[in-house]
DNA sequence: GATGAAATCCGAGTCAC
DNA sequence: GTGACTCGGATTTCATC
């Protein structure tokens, strides 16, 4: 998946802002605020859907409703740097649902995950049964997040 | 805004887990998921944004497709860790729209932030000219990704 | 090849119970 | 909490450009 996508007009890009702050609009309201008619709305949408401008529309939850109040952030570095150590670790983080992202990177660490569970202690369980037992795993470094500045969910286009 | 949450029966988490999953479904077909009346459904979920459970729901779209394909993950070190300090950098965090996430952590950095641009050329424009002028910031540290494993949106509860 | 108007069908939202 | 009712939106069809 690259930049292989059809170009997008004023119009489609409209749909995507909008949708992308309401993502439960009707469509009757949608039309109205891209100006154009409901029936031209209803296809544009779809079409972005199906072609995979628009991979998915989900609710946020607040964290505390649900009992996650912790957010952790932690850098891991791997004993080895082989395909099949990074291919290893990546298929047992999949599995980690309290992992909420996991991204390679370039620079002091191999990975940077998100982490959300209900509170410190649980972080420190989690950590020492599952995260340092992790395929690979020669170090990780842990940032408690102290407060959340900003987290908007929104891509700045 | 901590736990302060009333309990959330059965029936509220399967909405919510259901609406994390699929936000744009109708209330007719959530309803048959939860398995409870139509009106019933509407107005637990009515309730579930009232009062704050659910903060928003957004479409996501593929970064590829608005142009934005890299990736980038900055540690930053401050200056000083005065309480004024912290407030300046993080108003001015506030308006740039590049960085998507921004949180205060404890560890080696003072903040962690998560930045999407077009290119790594983009991002060395956007680091020489805002981030590293940002009020206070005595050091940065750039982790670009290079593969993103996992970004799942989605608690784990 | 895309559009908008109209036509049909189904869900949203509200009521009484 | 459920069932029923009314209104408006979702979705398709079709003529048009």
């Amino acid at each position: 998946m690259e930049d292989s996508f059809k170009a997008l007009d004023r119009i489609d890009i409209k749909i995507l802002r909008t949708l992308q702050a309401e993502g439960r609009l009707t469509n009757a309201e949608l039309a109205q605020r891209v100006s154009v008619s409901a029936a031209t709305c209803h296809r544009r949408t779809q079409r972005l859907f199906d072609e995979g401008f628009i991979t998915g529309v989900r609710a946020e939850i607040a964290p505390a409703a649900v009992g996650l109040s912790a957010l952790v952030m932690v850098g891991v570095v791997l004993d080895r740097s082989t395909p099949e150590s990074f291919g290893e670790f990546e298929s047992a983080v999949l599995a980690l649902k309290e992992v909420l992202d996991c991204n390679l990177v370039a620079g002091d660490f191999d990975y940077l995950l998100k982490i959300r569970v209900r509170d410190m202690a649980d972080f420190n369980k989690l950590h020492s049964a599952k995260l340092i037992s992790l395929p690979g795993v020669r170090q990780t470094r842990t940032f408690f997040v102290m407060k959340e500045v900003k987290e908007s969910g929104r891509l700045p286009f």
